[in-house]
DNA sequence: GACATATGATACCTTTTGGTATCATATTGG
DNA sequence: CCAATATGATACCAAAAGGTATCATATGTC
């Protein structure tokens, strides 16, 4: 069986992080830059960042007093893995299928 | 921009749904035979098989006096098509880095 | 060093989610 | 028709998630 990316599903299932995602999509950003673009509070932002970073969304650098916030391919990749993997199982399934009408017509 | 799959991706952020989608990966059940699986009442399960007939992981079918779950393509394609959506944005950002460079050494 | 700024951490509150228990409804079989 | 079975619906509860307020810590600037 494959790996299965729960935390990143988790992490993509929301709309506010995916809001951010697009948000770090055109550039990095601090957690108080992306706070201001919405109407939450830091504090707030900050554990929707934790989430994504559980899911590996994205990294966070240390750049002097701030911390920039950039998208990590992982996440997206380990999402991909696991639909290559289902497009796989669907065409074995359609295989089998088709397998099962030619004995039938036997 | 493209269609998100926020339900999709709630639904399959969870272990309990992702071993339901395992069960009916190998026939189609009901829910009192998945709840025989699980140490959960029926009703717990359908709170699960609600959730993932709205992310389109199932579909359900009245046969008689019971309900089929099965497995349904359409979720597993948004989720598809979400992540070609993000391949080409990979590809997009490493063509501008690239150009960034060259651009840099002249 | 002192102060401003950027962030992290914690406590707390409200809403949603995961789960149970219970009752109502529909279908099959004698 | 009646009993058994398969399911749906609702009310209810505990735990987790989303969010704020507040305080502590680290870094840049004068």
């Amino acid at each position: 069986m494959i790996q299965i990316p729960t935390q990143t599903f988790k992490a993509l299932g929301d709309p506010t992080r995916q809001q951010i995602l697009g948000l770090l999509a055109d550039r990095e950003l601090t957690i108080a830059q992306v706070a201001g673009h919405f109407d939450m509070t830091r504090a707030g932002v900050k554990k929707h960042m934790k989430i994504l970073e559980e899911g590996r969304l994205i990294t966070v650098t240390p750049k002097g007093r701030e911390r920039l916030n950039t998208l990590n391919r992982d996440g997206f990749d380990m999402v991909s893995d696991w639909v290559g993997y289902f497009d796989q199982f669907w065409d074995d399934k359609l295989n089998a299928l088709k397998a099962l009408v030619e004995e039938d017509m036997k």
